[in-house]
DNA sequence: GCTCCGCATTGATTTATATCAAGGGGTCAT
DNA sequence: ATGACCCCTTGATATAAATCAATGCGGAGC
């Protein structure tokens, strides 16, 4: 069956189903990333008006929810999964702008239109609020406007670095430099291994580099005794502060 | 005389003077900046306090104004000139990770230190506000907090414009999409060129290329008839449907 | 069980761009 | 005027990473 959708990492031609009922007060105030969220902004008095506005979506591995160019109809905080945001050129070159996880609001559009695509890494879990609703919002609680920037200015942050990381790191360097932002970011499991949630096809498209280069660089890594390559997509740090002073071009 | 800044695009060891008067209102109430900087948020009746928080700062060419790692103090409005942002690699390599012209707002910093360095490319004259100030202000005036979100949205914007075009771009597409997005901000003379402040070392490390290979790509666009490359910093472009298609890969 | 298919790894070769190198044309201070 | 210094351009060569290609592994479906 051919895939007929403008989301390049599209894999299922239905339409994403979504709900269209609110949350209980509840829902929110029990929720588990409200505190390192835009969600913080607001009271427990009153956070049965952001709950009412939420609408909880879950999205299969692999499923579109952002279509680049598409009408910006909903902003979305993750819960739970890890999501890939990316660019696309005509010809299908991709650019993953960042991954998205737990607590990371995204949306912020100043056009209409969405300025880039967001696919499920893994089963993803999202709160989902309509553009309009979430304006009211903003207006009644100032506060999370205010979060809204720091927020923003974070991801500002991270994009300039980024850059950096794309226009003048080596292949070593923004591989030694992305399992390092992993390592911080997400934790570590019970063998202080890191669990990558995305394929080497992620990896390379969010470094700007290819598949093939990203898995010699980290086939070069082990063998430099830096990290351990686990089945699957685990990965042990063994020598973080050389992949440190690597990832920094201080070799 | 040894430069010993820790600024990388510092070019006179003297520190930078600047003054501590606020302005007049009237000051801020002519400016031909406001209606596209986040100043507009504020109303020509409270105009006051935004003029007594200001103070003006004139930068010469080539003068670094914020230093990567540094203090955070003071927020920044470009009123004329250009600015480069920047980042830098313990080894000298750098990314310039934007050019803030007329209305752009500088400074946006989660932590307490600068991430970015900024320097000025010719002339540049700047209104600068305490963070302390520029605080309260935010906290009188909510408008400009949303105002600087939509700022901050634009920036983010064009960050992942950008890492798409470092991450995937041909060095060709690169100078195309370049030629275009200045052509677009910054507006033609008389005689239709554009006038491009920064040199080819700006360019190349915007775009994540060295100057020989910006300088190439600019002879070949002369040679295909796309631009053509006058005197100092002047280009007219000469067949723009043909360099937007060369900008997003699609020959 | 087997087959299929996506993902990862590794090797051989190519190529776009960096690096090295030389020279020209401004501008500024002497 | 002269020389020093930038910045830019162009040419020759080197190289990091892409591309092309082959193989292996592991899960899903039959």
């Amino acid at each position: 069956m051919p895939d007929t959708s403008s989301c390049q990492f599209e894999q299922r031609p239905r339409r994403l189903v979504m709900g269209t009922a609110g949350l209980q007060a509840d829902f929110c105030k029990m929720c588990n990333v409200r505190p390192s969220s835009v969600c913080s902004a607001i009271e427990n008095e009153d956070i049965g008006r952001l709950a009412e506005a939420a609408v909880e979506t879950i999205v299969t591995p692999g499923r579109c929810f952002i279509e680049e160019g598409e009408p910006a109809t909903d902003f979305f905080n993750v819960t739970s999964g890890t999501v890939k945001l990316f660019k696309a050129l005509p010809d299908g070159r991709r650019q993953i702008t960042g991954f998205a996880g737990p607590g990371h609001f995204l949306g912020l559009a100043v056009s209409d239109r969405y300025a880039f695509g967001a696919e499920a890494v893994d089963t993803v879990r999202l709160c989902r609020f309509s553009r309009e609703r979430m304006r009211v919002l903003l207006d009644d609680f100032p506060r999370m406007e205010r979060r809204l920037l720091e927020e923003a200015s974070n991801e500002l942050v991270a994009a300039q670095n980024q850059m950096l990381l794309l226009g003048r790191k080596t292949a070593r360097e923004r591989v030694a430099s992305f399992l390092l932002d992993q390592a911080n970011h997400g934790e570590l499991n019970s063998e202080g291994q890191l669990h990558l949630p995305m394929t080497r096809g992620d990896i390379a498209d969010y470094l700007g580099l290819t598949i093939e280069t990203v898995s010699r660089t980290l086939s070069w890594m082990r063998a430099q005794g830096m990290i351990d390559v686990g089945k699957g997509y685990a990965i042990t740090i063994l020598a973080q502060e050389r992949l440190e002073s690597l990832a920094e071009g201080e070799d």
